[in-house]
DNA sequence: GCCAAAATTAAACAATCGTTTAAATATGGC
DNA sequence: GCCATATTTAAACGATTGTTTAATTTTGGC
């Protein structure tokens, strides 16, 4: 199979398993939505459950090198939470559809191999953050918290305005016109995240 | 039909559609987990979505009511944000189960009537934090800060945790023989949050 | 232009889906 | 104890599920 075929239909699933969940969407809507038969699914990539599989490698474990690597880079603990955060908003405000999958799948008890593997993933990511809070003990810049909620808090507040445009729209008030996928929101994230941050590792001044 | 009847196949309803998605989960799974013929889900609430309805609206609204009630009480803005925060953290945690649904419906284009519903109990409950936010600007006891935002973050990070048992645990680090539901995670839950809190809403010392 | 391999097709497969039917049983007032 | 009503049952309904089959078309090296 031509590797943009094979490309075109991970895509087609990415955005129809989104919409739709994994029970929700039939092996023939997928073949619809990518014009192909409903047998090329089982040909190219063995079954429904494969293809699901094959989407989710695609994504998985590409943003944790983008951390690694700021994390590895020599400058202040400031710079590198700044950063960071703006890494995760940029990455999950870009793969909304597959941010969406991976939150479904980790609630739900169908595929545990799968929950598994994105487990993983998300683990990996979330200690890589939880050293770059640690670093900032060590350099005596950030105070004691209660690193891995931290994260948590990062990751979640992202993932909550990410989770359902009709509700983020109306929670932010930003007018029905703008999609969640506009830019001022993901601005304003961004901002608030830092501001939290700020206020959250700064050392309390000494009176 | 008893109402003792109907709530213990709401509750088994509650259960499998918390642990296997609406579509992952048949009627005759639902008929076998209450112990009930599969006819009766159709002939006591008339099809699978009407049982899926009437599981959603007997959860929902409960919280808001005791959101006002905490919102209204005379007393000063930072003892509010604690009680709504703990208040939060108490109620999902002991709804886990639907609180995924919820988050897994409103991620879904799946049943829209049903997403619309959520979203505004979301809503109007995120409203009611803010305004508790909003009263500390007046009563000059909190800093400007972007009040939205600042509730989906608490949000964010309680749903964050309760979403998977199995991530959770690792990430929180607390070995695995602890449950999710361990009143340990609750009450660190609640300490970070407040710790957040307090950094994030007080007023920057005046040099 | 030929031929084996790969790709694509429509049709059929058994299994399961949510729901309905019609018969059997249970219930409660009189 | 009788009867109308409500409940419960097993069986069947047509539709849809994921997958396979067998026939057909397309492809690429020689």
């Amino acid at each position: 199979m031509s590797e943009e075929k094979r490309e075109h239909i991970l895509d087609v699933a990415e955005e129809l398993f989104g919409h739709h969940g994994f029970e929700g969407t039939s092996v023939r809507l997928l073949a619809k939505g990518a014009g192909v038969n409903v047998a090329m699914i089982s040909y190219y990539f063995g079954s429904k459950e494969k293809l699901f599989q094959a989407m989710v490698e695609r994504r998985a474990g590409v943003t944790l090198m983008a951390l690694k690597f700021i994390n590895a880079k020599e400058q202040d603990p400031w710079k590198k939470i700044e950063m960071a955060v703006d890494h995760y908003v940029d990455k999950i405000f870009s793969n909304i559809g597959f941010q969406r999958i991976m939150y479904r799948e980790l609630s739900l008890d169908q595929r545990s191999w799968i929950s598994e593997a994105i487990s993983n993933i998300v683990f990996q990511n979330t200690q890589e953050m939880v050293s770059i809070i640690e670093e900032g003990y060590k350099k005596k810049v950030f105070r004691k918290v209660d690193a891995e909620l931290t994260v948590v808090t990062i990751v979640g507040t992202i993932a909550k305005v990410t989770l359902s445009s009709l509700l983020c729209c109306r929670i932010l008030g930003e007018g029905a016109t703008k999609d969640i996928t506009d830019d001022s929101h993901r601005k304003r994230v961004k901002k608030h995240l830092h501001d939290l941050m700020k206020a959250h590792l700064r050392k309390p001044d000494k009176a």
